[in-house]
RNA sequence: GGCCCCUUCGUCUAUCGGUUAGGACGGCAGAUUUUCAUUCUGUAAAGAGGGGUUCGAUUCCCCUAGGGGCUGCCA
């Protein structure tokens, strides 16, 4: 049984990068009969966002990609938030002080910063805390044991890092990329527990990893560089019989491929990047997401799944079930992809309409209210109906039927001047009488009757038919006239057409 | 700058040495329609460049170029 992570910082809302990785995480947990685990790696005190927990929680929710372990359901090797394992870190950081792997370093955040710049003086081109230079910084390394348990003993903030020896080759084998050589020379100190006693993720992430049994790590490329140190942990810890495979997935990229996709994004291009919105007080930072833009979460997986991924053939739209089924992590890609929010929106075409009214009626209502409707008296089940093969996201049918919940029609002047003729008033007023006449209103008898009044009037259909459409909604494009007309209803057709005829 | 990763139509991609280089989005054209949208049909559009290996390279290797990531007591 495999064993499969989710481990995102709290530090905000989660983009759709993080939202593809846990996605791959949780297709491979599925497809094996594994686990899939949510960790959250809450171990930067400074970038903490009350909130962000909570949020990365019911995104996941809303995808359907609940965790099989984690903070809010638990499991066997509870806790899941780093912040509550905070004893095991500090110990296991002692434990590699014991062996000589690792050692405590006294110095301040600006001596680091002098010690770069006098790096950088040298011509060294890439500074850092080395083999080459901690004989020269304050550390356990440099003072004897007696100074050394003077200083823990009169509290002199410390770091313990992590003694990286030069010269060796450190090879990761990457299930996508294969074996990626580093040189252990190019490599730093990287500090393991931080001053402030919490761990950094290097060391959380590979003591977590190891006690919850975690059998592959799927990540961002943005963590391939690093991996060379979490290889050299798992060696200095004495687990790297045990150590889990790793697989590290391109990026998404910005739009105009300049970048990787960040939180901003969404603002700078016009499209959701966040699973869920994250309303604020303050609009400045409040955030869209893909359920506040209209899309459905099933679409929300399809697309993101293809990015970076496909089967192979020619099927392109997978329910989470058949992704469970076909998903190979052989044929993960290994180049960024751009993300392409007309792509986006086809998927989610083809989720709407599949949509029921039953599915999309209380969204309907919320969005209606949102954009101030008042949806309660108008037949939304017809709307919906009729509105449903013309849009890409069900938020769409609101604005776009307006003229179905709002008496208050916008109207499209400069082209109602283009068709209008000066007989067009009289026809319509027959027009509305006729109808008026009806005794079964619906689409087919009210077209009929407009019909007999036009045939007899000499007016051309493309001339009348346009201005029809605009007595009723105001515009000269929209739905079949007298589907419009049969939702709409017929005191308020009539009431229309009326009120249209009276334009000079 | 250094280290690492990547490179097929505008975009997402198929191809695991021999194909008329296929599909999807988007574009364009046409059909349908009372308009717009939908739908359907058709169409344009790609192997970054240079060296090898091979009977034969988009496919394997090298170099160059371009793009991306990392380079924090952030993840």
């Amino acid at each position: 049984m495999n064993r499969l992570r989710f481990a995102p910082s709290p530090t905000g809302a989660l983009h759709i990068g993080g939202i593809r990785t846990a996605l791959y995480n949780y297709l491979l947990a599925r497809q094996n009969g594994g686990r899939f685990i949510l960790r959250i790696e809450d171990t930067d005190q400074t970038r903490y966002v009350p909130g962000a927990e909570e949020y990365i929680l019911r995104s996941l929710d809303w995808l359907g990609l609940t965790p099989d372990e984690g903070p809010a359901q638990g499991g066997p090797f509870a806790p899941y938030r780093q912040s509550d394992r905070m004893d095991l870190y500090k110990e296991y950081a002692l434990n590699l002080v014991q062996k000589g792997k690792a050692y405590y370093a006294w110095d301040t955040p600006e001596e680091l910063e002098s010690m770069r710049q006098r790096l950088t003086d040298r011509g060294i081109p890439t500074p850092k805390y080395d083999a080459a230079v901690r004989g020269e910084m304050k550390n356990s390394l440099n003072a004897t044991a007696e100074t050394t348990l003077q200083m823990l003993e009169k509290g002199v903030p410390y770091t313990i890092r992590l003694k990286v020896e030069p010269n060796q080759t450190i090879t990761i084998k990457d299930k996508i990329r294969g074996e990626v050589e580093f040189d252990s020379t190019e490599l730093d100190d990287k500090v393991l527990l931080k001053a402030d006693g919490y761990p950094t993720y290097h060391l959380a992430n590979v003591v977590d990893d190891h006690l919850m049994d975690v059998t592959d790590v799927i990540r961002g490329e943005e963590w391939l560089p690093s991996t060379a140190h979490h290889v050299l942990l798992y060696r200095a810890f004495g687990w790297e019989d045990t150590m889990p495979t790793f697989s590290h997935l391109p990026l998404i990229l910005k739009p105009d491929g300049h970048g990787k996709l960040s939180k901003r994004d969404g603002q700078k291009f016009g499209f959701p990047v966040f699973p869920l919105a994250w309303p604020s007080d303050d609009p400045e930072s409040a955030i869209e997401g893909f359920d506040s833009y209209g899309f459905e979460p099933e679409a929300v997986i399809n697309f993101l799944a293809f990015l970076g991924w496909n089967p192979g053939t020619e099927q392109e739209i997978f329910s989470l079930g058949e992704l469970i089924k076909a998903f190979d992590p052989e044929r993960i890609h290994k180049g960024g992809a751009r993300f392409d929010y007309d792509k986006a929106l086809w998927f989610n075409q083809q989720y709407v309409q599949k949509l029921t009214f039953k599915d999309a009626e209380s969204r309907l209502r919320q969005y209606g209210s949102e954009e101030g409707y008042n949806l309660e008296s108008s037949n939304l089940e017809s709307v919906f109906n009729l509105m449903k093969a013309r849009v890409h996201r069900l938020s769409e049918i609101i604005p776009q039927g307006y003229y179905f919940f709002s008496d208050q029609l916008a109207f499209d002047d400069a082209e109602i001047n283009k068709k209008w003729l000066p007989e067009i008033g009289p026809v319509i007023s027959k027009i509305s009488e006729n109808i008026q006449s009806l005794e079964t209103f619906n689409h087919e008898t009210a077209g009929a009757a407009a019909k007999e009044i036009i045939q007899g009037s000499g007016i051309k259909m493309g001339v009348i038919m346009p201005l029809l459409r605009a007595a009723l909604t105001g515009t000269t494009n929209g739905p079949d006239v007298f589907a419009i007309a049969e939702v709409l209803g017929k005191e308020k057709t009539i009431a229309r057409l009326k009120q249209f005829a009276k334009r000079g």
